[in-house]
DNA sequence: TTTTTTATAATACAACTGTGCTAATATGCG
DNA sequence: CGCATATTAGCACAGTTGTATTATAAAAAA
């Protein structure tokens, strides 16, 4: 046998490569070629790990939402239910390099989701579960207990605070007029803050 | 000469078509050959219309901004304020199937224009004018007259508006959640309430 | 060492791409 | 009518695409 390689790793290295080629020349230019030489290698070699081009694409997107949901899952909670709250919202708004990159190529998944039904199935998932995340949120913020299906209120607040934040998210990535994560950061917290304040009623 | 044609009706038939390519296919089934073919032309004919590619997708972008502003033009105007701004927001939303393929190829585009500088330009001048849709929103609910710079809380209100707006735009799309048309405008006539109700302390 | 299997690389091919160029067509005007 | 010209159509060409196939290198296992 030869070198042993560690499958995973590698298409995690080539997925991220085709991170970098969609941030430089969106989605259509993520083509094998330029995949393999931006991860320094063959296309024979990115081949033996990608049978198409497909599961390549459809692996990097993958790659975006298992990043984010293993940040959400990490993020260490104090017990103070308005500062949490934040802190979860934070992790999907592209507030640094890290998040801006996972947010540009997921933007670029999205519009390909829209004409591509396998990547639209992916794409409806996470987003099913980023709403129940936000329902939690609402549930937590009322001192409720999390049963579904929620109040016709609560289910409301979850899906506006969802929107908002997916639109912040875009808002974010293009800077619009001079947008900046502090700003958007400010939005959430007014917007939980709404929420919270219902709650005492 | 031969046949006099309205080259610009010419135009907008061919971006259309390029709109029915979009959705079917995604941005990057928009070659001018598939495009041609869709508009029922031939490839030397479409060339005589648009010079390169780029001036297709472009136009067809601009045709599409052009297209929503022209409708909040003409959107009637009651008097009362609420059902007003009701009205204009309902104008960006993919409420029915004329607005829906508008939503798709604008989503397309978006993400191009992530990587491509020149539709860059152009998404960042239309998101600028629906900002200021947005600004003027928010003084009418409050009664206040439209001048620039706002104040704080006015500009964070309409940025807020306007990220919910972009951001259930997108979930529309998608039908997130089995998430109508109905559920969407009454998430922003809820929005718009409370606008309206911060004006009256 | 020899064998065997994995990893890497290189090449080939048919299909499709944007664009340039040329010929044909048809119609308004003198 | 005949002519000029806007329009349409067609082909060519170089470059790129995804994928299949084959060959080479390397290292674990015998």
């Amino acid at each position: 046998m030869p070198k042993i390689v560690d499958h995973n790793q590698r298409r995690e290295e080539l997925a991220q490569a085709a991170w970098r080629v969609i941030k430089q020349g969106g989605i259509e230019a993520a083509t094998v070629r330029k995949v393999a030489e931006e991860a320094g290698m063959s296309l024979g070699s990115l081949r033996h790990y990608f049978e198409t081009q497909s599961e390549l694409i459809a692996f990097s997107m993958d790659l975006v939402s298992n990043r984010v949901t293993k940040r959400i899952r990490q993020t260490p909670l104090t017990g103070n239910i308005r500062t949490d709250c934040i802190m979860l919202a934070a992790q999907v708004l592209p507030l640094d390099e890290e998040r801006r990159i996972e947010g540009e190529v997921w933007l670029a998944m999205t519009a390909k989701s829209l004409a591509d039904p396998s990547l639209r199935i992916l794409f409806l998932e996470v987003h099913d579960s980023l709403l129940r995340l936000f329902e939690q949120i609402v549930c937590r913020c009322w001192g409720q207990p999390y049963n579904r299906p929620l109040s016709p209120v609560a289910a409301a607040e979850a899906r506006a605070l969802h929107a908002l934040i997916d639109g912040l998210a875009v808002h974010l990535l293009f800077e619009l007029e001079g947008l900046s994560p502090e700003t958007a950061m400010a939005l959430v917290e007014r917007q939980l803050d709404r929420i919270i304040g219902m709650g005492d009623q």
